[in-house]
DNA sequence: CTGTATCCTTAGGGATACTG
DNA sequence: CAGTATCCCTAAGGATACAG
């Protein structure tokens, strides 16, 4: 895909993350798809922030065209939405994202449950959480 | 200082970055000073993206109330700018930004020369940049 | 229920002038 | 040069109605 129709206000990979996922929406639909199996369109409504129906629609449609998400159903019917590989690579950054805010908002943002397993064993967490992501499992992020 | 005046739409660690970095100047910032041995007002405005002066003014007083950077210098003279432990603690997030982007961009966005040996040694690298961080040392993110 | 479309308000942010 | 202030416009996004 690569910097499809974007700004590209450099060639900076910090920016570069920033053209896709620099707003207050994109990446909870990450975070849904990634910890909390919620694959519809519904489900993602359904979230904590309440995003609204147009934004979501608008999000998940940018996500796909960067490659991150792909939808599947048949055309017209209820889609089902998913994590490429792409996405999934994400991960590492999710947990050190997820890592950085409860080291230091403790009070209001509870340590999820799989912290200090991913504290002591990265790895071992990454693989649970891309495990489950084929198969089934259980939430390992609780708000 | 823990979610200071925010919007505080959820207790979700993703969504906690996202009231802090969810747009799309904010994190330059911090790659500058942690990356690019910026700290000066004329220095970030420098960078490739093109910050206006509004924003960065902005910006830098909200990474200050947020505790991420600290402001030092005589009131009403020139002021270097510094991240504080909690803006170093950012560091692992932006390694692993860099090197997702380095891996699904790298057409139009060049792996930066620490990248390798990231991959193959992150502690090392961490160490390297925290060090540099205090006293000086080479740029390890080219553009 | 899965989306799309519209309306409308606010916030983000570019340009630029200005002050110490 | 460091930082502030203003003007103005566009994009982000909330609310909600609508369509398959």
């Amino acid at each position: 895909m690569t910097r499809t129709s974007d700004a590209c206000r450099s060639h900076c990979p910090i920016n570069f993350v920033l053209e896709t996922f620099g707003d207050r929406w994109t990446l909870l639909i990450v975070r849904d798809l990634m910890f909390k199996q919620k694959q519809t369109y519904g489900g993602f409504l359904e979230s904590d922030e309440r995003i609204s129906t147009n934004i979501l629609a608008e999000r998940l449609k940018r996500l796909e065209a960067h490659g991150i998400i792909e939808r599947h159903g048949p055309k017209g019917q209820r889609q089902v939405y998913a994590l490429t590989a792409k996405g999934r690579d994400l991960l590492p950054v999710m947990l050190e994202i997820t890592a950085w805010s409860a080291r230091h908002d403790a009070e209001t943002n509870t340590p999820p449950d799989f912290l200090p397993a991913y504290e002591a064993n990265p790895d071992g967490v990454k693989a649970a959480v891309l495990a489950q992501l084929n198969g089934d499992g259980v939430d390992p992020v609780p708000d």
